[in-house]
DNA sequence: GATGAATGAGCCTTCATTCAT
DNA sequence: CATGAATGAAGGCTCATTCAT
């Protein structure tokens, strides 16, 4: 899905961009600390280093800097993964461990923007709105994708619906560890809740290995579930 | 946790409840819609079917309806799953199949609210935020006890770390139905994702009982990942 | 001037009067304590023991509560200055130091009242305002007619002018007693300020007779009066 | 007492005053029509010629807008008789009289004022009334020290009780003429009020000369004063 | 292009008054 | 008559947006 455009009074573009940056920098400060809507353009402005008509230069509305915060978003976490996994030679299921190990760090830097992410895509106009879910399936695709191949390698073979819920789940349980930090970070670092998350999700792929890739077989103790 | 008190002008205990469940059921509909910033409080008193001053003598502030909101959440998940687990006489992962399964129909029923939840929590005071905070560990709890002996009728024994996140993730991933819906819903009814959703689970425990329970066997396969 | 008629559902004359009295002492307490308008209908309601709707069978308007008040005030006034002046016999000027003193001594009782008929007067509507100046007036009157008697009794006749001012003065140095009661008490006590003033007045009547009445007199001893 | 500083929006510091001016002017129109209370900051902006949220750059609250006329009010009253007394060379008792006429003069051109300031302090905000008692008491002493010397140098002396209630009576002779206006220009002009006011109070003055200082003396002649 | 003062629609809340019970 | 829940007009204040400079 093409980015939803946002015209300006001003034409320099490279302007655009600069002054756009300081927008988003000082929203997501401020939406983190205390929400979109508590949040006043007027603060927008002076925490980005802008007088207060300026910012009007650079988008059409309040609502214009929710979207461009989506928009930034998805584009980072993309950049960052996409960076990192790039000399990524892991084959199979350490290629998923791999990459949810780099996802979730991911989302740890901007674990604040992932939390805004959940809180405020009500605020978003209907328009924005499907730009942002087309992202989230653009991405939801991408992880299906290597969870597919992945598997694959190792001789794994599940269903599309497994395979689709898995990719969810990854990407939800990344999410969590933002949104659900307040409570998963009494028990938990960064490694040790990637490592048991991991750990489960692997598990329970093995355990579709048995049941599915090999149905003939006898099945131990999950039958009677 | 105790709740909060919420006083009133009025007295008569009976129309409060009444008509904070009006006050509320419309809320639910209008946060669902427009989330709780966009909503007015005289839209809510229209949709209550109350004049416009009268939602005042019920709550004390819009605050206090978000508040509300969060302590219906919650006596509502409580009092629905209670009910339905009642005579439930499962033993073992059979009984974890079986709460998973109440646990995500209930939220299928509450899961505008579930949604709402997630949006407006940021919006809540800091005293109605640690109660809702206080309720979600509480529930944490629930399901980890409810995991634990589970698991232990099937001899299975797991670290405390993993049974907290299993138990986040249960629940999170009920949540997930929820706000993840306008996609989920595309591939899964709540009955096949249920299925899927608690296959992966109970795979993963299993998984869990090669590696942790005897852990001088021969793991297979698993190690090598 | 013939007080304002203020019509009742209620016919009962005894229960209105009785009534009424409750709501004004507890708007005394209220007024005295917040002012007027600060002051709700509830709490003269709920501080008279009365419920809220029943004010409403005793006066028409909140309006009429604050017109109630000025006519007890000056009621009170008048009825407690007559009744300490009964038995008064003295003449001349000792009749005047007697009057003030009694005067001064009333406003200190009602020196609550005193001050909120300074603050609230602009909230009476016309007609009720109207009924207060015209009481006020009967009272400057009322003071006049005092001095000019006691005056003439010790041979000092002095221009109507003087006379007015003079009966302004004494009334105005009462009400004094109680808007800069938060001063004045730092040095007076009632008794002190009482003397003091009265002296004053006292002498500057003296200072009259000898300009007016009799330029080339000497003085003559005003330590016996 | 250092004025209680008032936060802006705006940083302009003439457009403030200028604004604040306009404000403030429309302000005492309307007090001294309707009272504080009954006036809407609705009202307060059209008469000041302002939109409706402009006077909120240049005040915080209405709250703010009674402080700055009792601000205004006296900082009027000082610069006023600072002016008129500059030239004056008179000594004694005929500084005194000075004084008072010029006092009277100052009171009767801000009349309106005077009478907003007594029906309305009750409203100010517990900071705002300590800076307005402060600001009184100062002039309190100020008055007494003209009382002081001016006596002085007449070779009458007075204790500190009397200095202070005749410093109080000036000042509030001079409050009576505006909130007992309605009466008092019945009988007086500006100059017969002020003439017949001061005479009364020297030859209040004189009397304590004759009784305190002297009691055996005869009273010399009061007419040239 | 930049600035920030001006605008006014719209929000939450209060409270005098009414009226069904 | 008494009660107190219901009503809704009105008030103080905020803030996204515009526009003159």
């Amino acid at each position: 899905m093409k980015k939803v455009n946002i015209s300006t009074k001003t034409k320099d573009s490279k302007k655009i961009k600069h002054h756009r940056k300081q927008i988003l920098e000082a929203s997501i400060m401020l939406f983190k600390e205390k929400g979109y809507h508590q949040t006043t353009t007027r603060e927008i402005a002076k925490s980005a280093n802008m007088s207060y008509g300026s910012i009007y230069d650079y988008i059409n509305s309040k609502d214009d800097i929710l979207y461009l915060f989506y928009e930034a978003l998805y584009d980072q976490i993309n950049v960052m993964i996409i960076e990192k996994l790039r000399n990524n030679e892991c084959k199979g299921l350490l290629r998923v461990r791999s990459f949810v190990k780099e996802y979730f760090m991911v989302i740890d830097e901007i674990s604040n923007e992932t939390s805004i992410m959940y809180s405020e895509s009500r605020s978003l106009s209907e328009l924005h709105l499907n730009y942002v879910l087309a992202k989230e399936n653009e991405f939801v695709d991408y992880v299906k994708n290597i969870l597919h191949v992945s598997i694959q390698e190792d001789g794994i073979f599940i269903s599309e619906d497994k395979l689709s819920l898995l990719a969810n789940n990854i990407i939800v349980h990344g999410h969590m560890w933002a949104f659900r930090g307040w409570t998963l970070k009494k028990t938990f670092t960064l490694e040790s809740y990637t490592k048991v998350q991991t750990d489960l999700f692997i598990d329970s792929i093995i355990g579709l290995k048995n049941t599915e890739v090999n149905e003939v077989e006898t099945v131990e103790t999950k039958s009677s579930i």
